[in-house]
DNA sequence: CAGAAGTGAATAAGTATTCATTTAGATATT
DNA sequence: AATATCTAAATGAATACTTATTCACTTCTG
């Protein structure tokens, strides 16, 4: 990345500022001194600040899902897929908590132009989801009557919720690897005690030594 | 309450116009008109364009919160107060999308009154939850491991996406039941094929209460 | 008729965007 | 090699709005 790569610099400290303040209480001179660029140096690479916004998801995004998809790809079981994808999904928000709450807070806005885009770009993201239970399904390993619809909707409902904890509070009290144990835990198994899963057959990356019984 | 009950109509008009342009794109002339008051009318019964939004949260997350611990109380079955929690909160996301709409959409603002304000009130909601969590642990009906804090967040998480959906697009392709009966079905049983509950599919609400052995 | 309630035009600030001007880098000319 | 010429990129002060809030005045109400 060059030095004067004033596109890049633009969106990085778009994403802090707007991170910061919110789309609306930030000043488009705020992100020009962020960037080190002048005012209307904004307006050689952007038609104004809304175009910056939407280049941000449009960019950002597309590297999420592509990441993702490629990761995901990676394990043959679904519900290997189904636990590394809640993984990942996590360690992407930690890392780059800035991006994850923009994403998180401005992409809820109510205009019709991001609601529109939303749905779009995240149609894409939840349709992963969807995908690995119909997969599980055809193999006999979910259930028939787990609607995709609701399915993906409820498990990145889940994800997100869980990352907008560790986006807001400066705190973490759970760990990434936890949580997302946790979540594919609950949406695999469920949470009851009765009908406990007997054991996974084939593998098993890491076992959980059962060491206080 | 009188015919000219000037808060409750200029609270019920701000409802309408922050859900259909967003907090920041709505005018206080609109609200003001649509409340049949004088723009400076609004300026007797609220400090300010802000205060009006956080008025909105007091009162109606106050009343909603308040429903739902009253509905909950009906049910003794961990189980079934999961169940009918997830029932009650579609529920009335269905009934009033444009108060559901705001709630989603304004209370996720990044300002820093608005994230600690989210975190005061969410939190008693998030409570209900991991109460009837804890309560399902104590009587040995939810297992020991699962942590009440990643717990309540997953579930309200999956709640409120679904909810989003109804929120944002106008076609509704699930009900509220089936969305509800899905959703707590995943986190009591999971969505395995295997470890099927041993349980008769119908049930309905006449279903006997079987103390778990 | 006194005080409360309500009004809405005027005010006071704030800020996205523009554009006349400057700067930097490349190429041609001597 | 030094200088002149040209163009794209960059600048930031000025513009051109928009709009929350105020307050002098009017209308109710008991």
């Amino acid at each position: 990345m060059k030095v004067a790569d004033k596109h890049g610099r633009i969106i990085q400290a778009a994403i802090r500022v707007f991170a910061r303040n919110g789309f609306f209480n930030s000043r488009i001179a705020e992100i020009a001194k962020e960037a080190n660029v002048a005012d209307g140096t904004i307006y050689l690479y952007f038609n104004n600040k809304y175009d910056i916004l939407i280049t941000i998801f449009e960019e950002e995004m597309g590297k999420i899902i592509a990441r993702v998809k490629q990761e995901i790809a990676k394990y043959d079981d679904p519900r290997d897929k189904l636990h590394h994808f809640a993984l990942l999904h996590l360690s992407l928000v930690e890392k780059d908590k800035e991006l994850a709450e923009l994403i998180q807070v401005e992409l809820r806005q109510s205009s019709k132009f991001i609601k529109e885009y939303r749905n779009r770009k995240f149609a894409e993201y939840l349709h992963i989801i969807a995908q690995i239970l119909k997969e599980g399904q055809k193999r006999g390993i979910f259930r028939e009557d787990i609607r995709p619809g609701v399915f993906k909707r409820a498990f990145f409902g889940a994800l997100d919720e869980m990352s907008r904890f560790w986006v807001l509070s400066t705190k973490k009290k759970y760990s990434v690897k936890t949580a997302a144990r946790q979540i594919s835990e609950y949406f695999l198994n469920g949470i009851l005690e009765e009908p406990r899963k007997p054991e996974p057959k084939k593998k098993k990356t890491t076992r959980k030594k059962a060491k206080a019984s």
